[in-house]
RNA sequence: UGGGCUAUCGCCAAGGGGUAAGGCACAGGACUUUGACUCCUGCAUUCGCUGGUUCAAAUCCAGCUAGCCCAG
């Protein structure tokens, strides 16, 4: 018997596609699927593909049935809740914009899930991420691009330790989306035409601002001004929990032009509202920084960066300012840096490190 | 209550006799393992009100109403 593996397995195309490889490599393979929110009735999470679907592990059954695996069900409704869902409502409340997805990886897929696969015996955990590990020069591991810019997930995993890496298998990183449902076809996967997951998992309706009234109850911060940057006050809005750097729709403010949100003052309640071009930064500040392929950063470095899910990404030059403090410099202008969002650097294909942002700023 | 001006979609705004541009906002969809951005589609049988002229009026005429400006 090969290598024991915990393939997590999410009842989408991309982990059973993971499991089957892995199966077909030799390895021992356990799907594993972590139930991790509070399922709401079936009718509102009817539909839901991918990630973290209602019906993840009904679908991931009938996979590991197909594979002739073993399946497991683990409970990681508390940390997710914890690390996941309370960060996310806490990051809103205090007007930053979180990433749930990086923090569902981090401390649920891979701390709470690598530990507990441990326990179990498991030599690695794999996942269905369009990502690669690789092994650098320098020795280190290190998230790498995968064979397909356009599904590329390296953003949502720079915060893995070295650790983890060690122990982390992405087989799907190789493919190419539309190989992997055909791999999936041919297997008889039923899962092989299931919509790509998408919005955030735990926010079926993608009404974000009214799950987090929900939530957070009182200490949702009530309605405030919309303001310039030189203090005109443009109008009312409803919270600064339903806004975010960079965004155009739904600020109910007829401008005659398009006007976006630039800044959000959660001292003040106030939402500034700026022009097209006032939402472009040359700067920002990250902390809570993890160094993936490089152990340190001592000079400045030139990199590229990415500053959201999707992002092309920047050149720009990053420095350390600070025990935990990176201040990055892009070459060109790059639109809507937003804090709370991860900044992850990328070099030759692969992540340098990231962190995530605090500030930005224009010029020097 | 002397004079002048203006009244067209939620906001701004074309159109000056031939059968209601456009922008913003808004709604729906696409895209998307975060929020955004972006893209596509939709959005006044009707032009302050009432009459009149005309084959035909938002467009011309009259009265009314409302708002604005200048005088007082």
């Amino acid at each position: 018997m090969g290598k024991k593996v915990v393939v997590g397995m999410s009842g989408g195309v991309d982990s059973s596609v993971a499991a089957l490889l892995l199966k077909r490599q030799g390895y021992d393979v356990v799907g594993v699927t972590m139930q991790i929110w509070q399922e709401e009735s079936p009718a509102v999470t009817a539909g839901q593909g991918g990630c973290c679907g209602y019906d993840a592990a009904a679908d991931a059954r009938r996979v590991a049935e197909v594979l002739d695996i073993p399946h497991y069900v683990m409970n990681f409704r508390r940390e997710f809740k914890e690390k996941v869902m309370d960060y996310f409502v806490a990051a809103y409340l205090s007007g930053r914009t979180p990433n749930p997805c990086i923090a569902c990886n981090r401390y649920v897929k891979w701390e709470s899930l690598l530990h507990r696969s441990m326990e179990i015996g498991a030599d690695y955990i794999a996942t269905g991420h369009y990502a690669r590990i690789v092994r650098l020069e320098n020795g280190r591991y290190a998230v790498g691009n995968a064979a397909t810019a356009k599904k590329d997930q390296t953003y949502a995993l720079y915060s893995l330790t070295q650790e983890q890496l060690a122990h982390t298998l992405m087989p799907v990183g190789d493919y190419a989306k539309e190989e992997i449902r055909r791999i999936a076809e041919e297997a008889g996967l039923p899962v092989a035409h299931k919509p790509d997951s998408q919005e955030i998992c735990f926010i079926p309706d993608n009404d974000y601002a009214a799950f987090i009234g929900r939530e957070a109850g009182e200490r949702v911060p009530g309605q405030g001004n919309f303001v310039t940057k030189d203090g005109t006050v443009l109008g009312r809005h409803l919270g600064i929990t339903h806004y975010t750097v960079g965004q155009r729709k739904g600020l109910n403010l007829a401008m005659g032009h398009p006007v976006f949100v630039t800044e959000i003052r959660p001292e003040t309640d106030e939402v500034v509202i700026g022009e097209a071009d006032e939402v472009f930064g040359t700067s920002l500040v990250c902390e809570q920084i993890n160094y993936m392929g490089m152990e340190e950063l001592r000079g400045p470095r030139e990199v590229l960066a990415k500053i959201r899910y999707a992002h092309g990404g920047e050149r720009c030059v990053i420095e350390k300012i600070g025990e935990d403090r990176i201040r990055c410099a892009f070459e060109k202008p790059v639109r809507a840096i937003t804090p709370g969002q991860a900044v992850v650097f990328y070099e030759d294909g692969y992540v340098l490190g990231g962190g995530t942002i605090v500030s930005s700023g224009m010029a020097d």
